[in-house]
DNA sequence: TCAAAATTTGAAATCGCTTTGAATGATCTC
DNA sequence: GAGATCATTCAAAGCGATTTCAAATTTTGA
């Protein structure tokens, strides 16, 4: 069924059909209502191409993913809430998985190119992202899931990492604990630098020296943190206390202690990053897990609204978000055992 | 960069350059040459809307998901598996997200009507699965990620999930152990109703009666596991093994067997269902996991390579594979102590 | 009542590509 | 050397929508 077929089907011409679906003020009322309740009893709806070939428009985020370290129950929450919300506009999600940062600029330049998307979002950033200025070479609108700093002005939203470890490791280090663990993310990547400078702060203004024994960094995967987790666990004096980067790592932290003899919540304590996943309830664990907690899957879905908002014309210089981080205190954290 | 706009600079016609770029034999092979360099050269890539409506054929293959069971660690790694084969051509994947199945089925007809796909992927059928007969009433191409049985030939690839429960309760059976408890998906789900029919198949075999009380049917998450393993084990006489339908129910089952004050791999069994993730490995785990193993990552790369093959004019009815399933034994199940 | 303004409709151009059918030379064949 | 064949190129017609510009009809105002 093409508009052709419904504007003959009606008697009319495709220019006033077209009109009364789209909402344009010059077709009268009586028209528009017979268009929309042929339109609706017929199933007609625009052709997809010729209509972004006719507007200009895709209507379509793009989403690359690094097969390497982005895939995984993060990404997973973070585009059920960008689906949530683009899905009641009529934008839809265009995932292009990829292998290496140059393949995921490579994909940039094959997107833009052949106009396939309106914009982007940008995840997990580096410090100086070169994708950031790639994209804005390119003038193909993004959205930041982080921060980065490239001396251009870029749209963001972020959670605030450095003010979350920072209340996390002052927590840990008022119940006594001076040998605190960060299992961290990859060196490198903003929010994991964030993390360490709340880390450092916390210990610095309670007089505590740091000791890199005693931080990983890496990507979030259960045995990595098992295997980090472990080896820290045989230093000599041993840390009490861990601060995991995802629920991911703690639970691997988590086997580490229980292999090592220790008792969570007693023997070791522990603060994790919670990004909500439905499937891993920190409330529900044994013994419950402190967590700094923040919805990654809201976050996708604000990332969503702010994309929009941006092809809708508001000016980058306005997109900046830093949203605060919950500090939600459970059994896992406990006074230091004298 | 338009088609136009290369084909003056190279003093050629549209349709001679469009010709030399898509490998069209009547053109000579100097131009051709000259053709495809200068293209490069100037990072010309045809615009896809407009591709896509001269052709008639999208570029796109459909991932339709149900935020409430859909999403998490299986999709994505199955999303992963996908990417990695459309990645290499000229093919986007189009995520949409629903909250029913209602909203699935009509998003269904709003793709197949406005022809955003060319095909799309069905996952998690039931046994007589509503979609499948939709998609084939609207004739939109599809390939099945698992089986159905709606009367009609439907393309599938599936894992043998009959065979491998099968085998996991035999073996089970012949280490002495006969509370055997079953954690498996949602009722209705084919691949739940196949893992029930090995099971009961494995038991009936050896002369053991099936304890409707000893079968829970739930999405695969942590907590739920938790909580009905909990339960289970409160039962006199109690389980002294589990068949845990994904690696998340094994976490769960895990921490119930520890909070119960057993011990798994001596006090209880347990084989998982291993769908490989790379943050969740049963060698890591201690102690090491007993699994049934099948990669949903190298699924999803099938499927997509079916699909492929579908749209280039394979017949659906010559679409079928079932794919074995590994048993991997390793500490977690263990005779029963007597 | 009649010209002017407002309302409503339609024909045709446009978006950027592919593809049909025709045209132009060059090469063969006898 | 003329007619047929082959190789190469191009102009123009789609694909199915939106949108510009013009036309037809109705309403308004004096």
């Amino acid at each position: 069924m093409r508009l052709k077929d419904l504007a003959e089907h009606l008697g009319l011409s495709q220019t006033t059909v077209s009109r009364a679906l789209n909402g344009y003020p010059e077709v009268n009322e009586a028209t528009r209502l017979r268009v929309a309740e042929t339109a609706a009893r017929l199933g007609y709806r625009p052709n997809a191409s010729a209509l972004r070939l006719a507007t200009g428009r895709s209507g379509a985020i793009g989403l690359v993913l690094r097969g390497a370290d982005d895939l995984g129950p993060h990404m997973s929450e973070f585009l059920a809430g960008m689906g949530g919300h683009v899905g009641t506009q009529e934008i839809d999600i265009l995932v292009v998985t990829v292998n290496s940062l140059e393949d995921e600029l490579a994909a940039y330049r094959r997107i833009a190119a052949s106009q396939k998307v309106d914009a982007v979002v940008l995840h997990s950033p580096t410090l100086r992202d070169r994708r950031a200025e790639l994209l804005l070479d390119l003038k193909v609108p993004f959205v930041m899931h982080g921060r980065t700093n490239i001396g251009h002005p870029v749209p963001w939203m972020d959670i605030d990492n450095t003010g979350a470890i920072e209340r996390a490791t002052g927590h840990l280090l008022d119940l006594g604990h001076r040998r605190i663990a960060l299992l961290n993310g990859l060196k490198g990547r903003t929010f994991a630098e964030h993390r360490e400078l709340g880390y450092l702060a916390a210990l610095s203004a309670r007089g505590v020296s740091f000791d890199p024994a005693l931080m990983g960094n890496s990507i979030f995967t259960d045995e990595i943190a098992f295997r980090q987790a472990q080896a820290m666990l045989e230093l000599r004096p041993r840390p009490t206390a861990f601060l995991a980067g995802s629920m991911m790592t703690a639970l691997g932290v988590f086997r580490a202690i229980r292999q090592a003899g220790l008792e969570l919540g007693k023997d070791v304590s522990m603060i994790a990053h919670d990004d909500v996943f439905p499937y891993l309830n920190a409330d529900n664990m044994y013994p419950t897990m402190s967590t700094t907690r923040s919805s990654i899957r809201q976050a996708g879905m604000r990332i969503a609204e702010l994309i929009l908002q941006i092809l809708g014309g508001k000016p980058v210089e306005d997109v900046h978000e830093l949203w605060p981080v919950e500090l939600v205190l459970r059994q896992s954290s406990a006074p230091l055992l004298q």
